[in-house]
DNA sequence: ACGAGGATGCTCT
DNA sequence: GAGCATCCTCGTG
């Protein structure tokens, strides 16, 4: 089972910074979960940046430009908060999403876990998916990897640079190829460059970059008659 | 292989 | 009530 390595945990410093240097920097490291027997792991193989000014962010809007002032309403209020802090929501009603909070308390943004590739604790994993055969189709997705990893609302807003859910860095831990796409299952701010993922990794999720043609929307419901 | 559709709950109009 | 930072199943080829 994996040595508890604390001194290589990321610390909340690592997360002040815009979160289009953190989204790439954090591919190839660790997120780890301690569970009461055991310690599961997975290489981040896959993120998203999300920022001020960006109409694809929760917290879009939500600074008023002229005085600055915080509207807190919501679930943005809480992308406010101190870097390394933990922010999942629900999507689609059904699906925890991870997110880690960057930048200085006051300053919204984050960066979005989309993919992992396991590495350790994996029995621990497919017990938490009880359905799944495949190792890739445990984490090669956000809603997959946070059930895998047992991650839900009761994460949201801790501390996520401590354990028992934090971030790592390997001790083999070299700086990977890295790809850069728009980011996937968004209508807005389509063009932006802020998803990243490791060049050949099978682990990476299979969506889409989203364009401004793949997000037409789904046939409407017929009004009834 | 790929596409359509459903599940399901929170936020904002 | 619409719009989601998704995933799975079940149809067709």
């Amino acid at each position: 089972m994996l040595e508890k390595q604390h001194n290589a945990i990321l610390p909340s410093s690592f997360f002040d910074r815009p979160a289009t240097e953190v989204a790439p920097d954090l591919l190839g490291r660790w997120l780890v979960r301690e569970w009461a027997e055991g310690v599961s792991a997975g290489v981040i193989v896959e993120t998203e940046a999300y920022m001020q000014d960006d109409p694809a962010f929760h917290a879009w809007g939500v600074v008023d430009p002229p005085s600055g002032l915080i509207k807190p309403t919501g679930r943005a209020y809480d992308l406010f908060g101190p870097p390394g802090t933990a922010y999942v929501y629900l999507c689609y009603g059904v699906h925890w999403l991870l997110n880690v909070v960057t930048e200085r308390e006051g300053v919204p943004g984050c960066v979005l876990i989309r993919g992992l590739q396991p590495v350790n604790g994996i029995e621990a994993l497919f017990r938490n998916r009880p359905r799944i055969t495949s190792v890739v189709n445990l984490t090669n997705g956000p809603g997959k990897l946070t059930s895998a990893f047992g991650i839900d609302k009761r994460h949201h807003g801790t501390d996520i640079t401590q354990p028992p859910l934090y971030f790592a860095t390997p001790r083999d831990f070299e700086t990977p190829a890295i790809q850069t796409s728009s980011r996937i299952g968004i209508s807005r701010a389509v063009d932006r460059q802020w998803r990243y993922y490791m060049t050949n990794n099978s682990f990476v999720s299979p969506g889409t970059p989203s364009d401004v043609t793949a997000d037409r929307r789904k046939k409407r419901r017929r009004a009834p008659l």
